[in-house]
DNA sequence: GTATGTTTAAAACAGACGTTTAGAATAGAT
DNA sequence: ATCTATTCTAAACGTCTGTTTTAAACATAC
């Protein structure tokens, strides 16, 4: 048996582990039970929990800036070319769905961890996020920019924050908030449709006018 | 000095550090070294960790939500006096600000709070809520039926849930998301000034068109 | 077959955690 | 002033944490 496969166990386990519990709720001793391994091969192939937190959000972040860079260079978007609001977002939701997961639920568990990512204090995950992805959310930025631009930067930019709380949220909360709601039973639905659910409340909310406070 | 001084100073500290760190990553020595008492007041007066948890809430919960109940039935709201959304939520949102708080930013801090208890995997909590205020929230979804006729159950249930994930995914990670923006001011914003910017997205999502998607 | 470098295994490490205990200090009532 | 109940303090409890150490097992190359 070559290494790679207990390096791959131990990253499969936490990236369950991680999603259902967070970073500090999970020990290496759940993870590598968990994984059939032992305890010190953590630290051995990753050098501490801190950098194997940051491994298993480079499994699926890197494919998957990957595909969306690729997808919306093959688009040929730009000044002379804006797209809808409604296609940015299909192009990035298509491309979630596109990374290869090794679970069944990859994405609701990848989406789960990348709201987890901003609201635990992993200050080092936050650093080594932005430090490894910025281009990525930069490109977003762009094209959202193309296509609102009755918008202002600072608008702009929050509601893309309000939006991106939308998807985490709803992902990682799917089967709690159904269990909270007395109508569940109309109201359930499978990851794909409330993806689908998801387009329109976000293309209305990304470019509603501003309105004045007060 | 009575004894409710120190209840009270491990309820301010706790708050504060709550809010920062989460609930895993605050420990009781965190807690009662910086409220100035003994470590063994916490379990003393509170009985446990979980339970100091919930009293955090508590003490929020308990006036804003006599605050939003005794607001909604001063506005007479029903089937023949039905509310527009942004009446809505602006009665929500400036009950929030009504509550009494011990710190400066007492708002802040408490939706931070409440963008955790969903995100933090703290079950014990997310039942305490469930238990102690499904009423209030109930009251919530009564009102927002009325006002988005045009929705479906289901689709109105989903919007429900985007909203309050941008709500509590926002609230919790304003700090971090701020840090990111050190570079770019423009975007920059206060707390009080996200929540503006927030309201017209919300009713904008909540009440658009429902969309056929392929 | 022996040597070399890599991976696994079991055990132990020091430190931090939440909680408990026993006793001292304090308060209010009689 | 004495008793009683409440609140505080210091120390220790057992358990769990991430990490390190030691040695054994393994693969590959010469």
């Amino acid at each position: 048996m070559p290494q790679i496969e207990t390096v791959d166990k131990i990253l499969d386990a936490a990236e369950l582990l991680f999603a259902e519990k967070g970073f500090a709720e999970t020990s290496l001793r759940m993870i590598t039970s968990k994984a059939n391994v032992n305890l010190a091969a953590v630290n051995y192939h990753f050098g501490s929990k801190n950098s194997l937190i940051q491994a298993v959000f480079s499994r699926f972040l890197g494919p998957l800036s990957r595909i969306m860079e690729q997808s919306s260079k093959d688009k040929n978007w730009g000044p002379g070319n804006i797209p809808s609001l409604e296609e940015i977002v299909k192009l990035y939701t298509h491309s979630l769905i596109q990374v290869p997961s090794r679970h069944d639920d990859g994405v609701t568990i990848f989406m789960r961890l990348m709201g987890l990512a901003y609201n635990q204090s992993q200050g080092h995950l936050r650093r080594y996020l932005e430090k490894e992805y910025a281009k990525t959310f930069r490109l977003f930025l762009e094209l959202v920019k193309l296509s609102t631009p009755h918008l202002s930067t600072k608008e702009r930019f929050w509601r893309i924050q309000f939006t991106l709380g939308s998807i985490a949220f709803t992902m990682s909360s799917i089967q709690p908030l159904t269990e909270i709601l007395e109508n569940s039973k109309e109201a359930k639905a499978k990851p794909e449709e409330v993806v689908d659910l998801l387009v329109p409340y976000m293309v209305a909310g990304l470019q509603a006018e501003p309105m004045d406070v007060n």
